[in-house]
DNA sequence: TGTACATCAGTGAACGCGCGTTCACTGATGTAC
DNA sequence: TGTACATCAGTGAACGCGCGTTCACTGATGTAC
């Protein structure tokens, strides 16, 4: 679309720059500079298409947000075909992006950007926690009325428990080496907790 | 001990510059020469106590694994007055350690650094983790022999739950604001995986 | 179809900055006699 | 107790570096007539 004069997009060129910085060394070790040259292009011009460095960053993570929506919305596949099932099907949709798309997963949740500084980011985030907390709300219809933990609280437990996978055993992380995939962990972490919402039989 | 010539144990003044420098701005926004400024020495000065910039943030971690183990040591109590509450208190102690000690925390697992590059930092980091680990071996004696999961794999999950806590609920971070207290949190969503591994009683 | 002009993406040189690190030094402290 | 010497923690100046950012510019592309 801004396909154009000299480069033909530069703009996601240097997106896709950056990303790639930032999956190998790291948010911290992305630098304005080197995105530039690895898109073959003087630092300058990255100005024509970003306020500067944070921008770029912040557009990333934008990015970022959009495809992890888009992905924990086509798991959920609206609650088909069933609340236990779609909601199994996001946890995974969770370490399934995490693994896929480490640099927007970095730029997210790792880079320290301030989410209130770009509204459309904080939108977009919003949305995509949105998934996960309509899966947990619908999943918790089905216990009885009374002993339900709100359902922002149990969607907060899975999300916490999924980064915190990808945190500590996805990473070469503080020598977290375990004998299990993040996989394997998560699923069956998921699985006793639903087990103890009284979703699960004891025994499946 | 090494109370001395000029300025009387500046390897731990360093130290606790790092250590307030970290908390406030991130491990990222550390540099040498502002804890050597903020201990009012010159930049040069840190050469004489530690190799470098690496090494500095290497020793605040190691200190900040020494805390923690001897917090979660202290905590679990050697499995009184039950394995269950002994683990329960584990991971209460996890959450305290992070909000009190928030610029070792940062060193620890938000600065990147590889543990394997200092070996009495792997060491540290793994007595550490044993601690959590022997609680929940303790613990799973109290399961059905054929039901257990691995120890180390119920340790793991109480572990990513706790750090996922921390790094999405505690900090300012993603957005991730939430009615509860992350003690709150944790508390609830450890209740809620011991009752999945039948530790506890459904409607307690 | 051809020429004159406007646009604006990317250049190249320069900037000020703070960083981590080095080095020869100095001067206060501790020690030997 | 007093003097001469050794130690070594911290100084101050300097370094090279890569960073983010600015600015006047240039030259390829697109547009008007």
């Amino acid at each position: 679309m801004k396909q154009g004069y000299h480069h033909g997009n530069l703009r996601q060129a240097l997106v896709e720059a950056a990303l790639k910085l930032i999956s190998e060394h790291g948010p911290t070790g992305f630098t304005l500079s080197e995105a530039a040259k690895a898109a073959d292009v003087t630092p300058a011009a990255v100005y024509r298409h970003f306020a500067g460095r944070d921008d770029l960053i912040a557009e990333v993570a934008r990015q970022g947000y959009d495809i992890f929506a888009a992905l924990m919305e086509f798991a959920y596949n609206g609650g088909k075909p069933s609340a236990l099932a779609a909601f199994e099907a996001t946890g995974r949709a969770y370490l399934a992006f995490a693994r896929k798309y480490p640099g927007h997963y970095m730029a997210m949740f790792e880079s320290g950007l301030i989410l209130n500084t770009h509204p459309d980011l904080a939108l977009v985030a919003q949305k995509a926690r949105n998934v996960l907390e309509r899966a947990a709300e619908s999943l918790s219809q089905h216990l009885p009325e009374g002993k339900r933990p709100p359902a922002s609280m149990f969607s907060a437990h899975i999300w916490a428990m999924s980064h915190g996978v990808v945190e500590l055993f996805m990473r070469g992380a503080p020598g977290a080496k375990s004998p299990f995939s993040p996989e394997d962990l998560l699923e069956a972490g998921i699985g006793i907790y639903l087990r103890g919402l009284g979703l699960l039989r004891p025994d499946s």
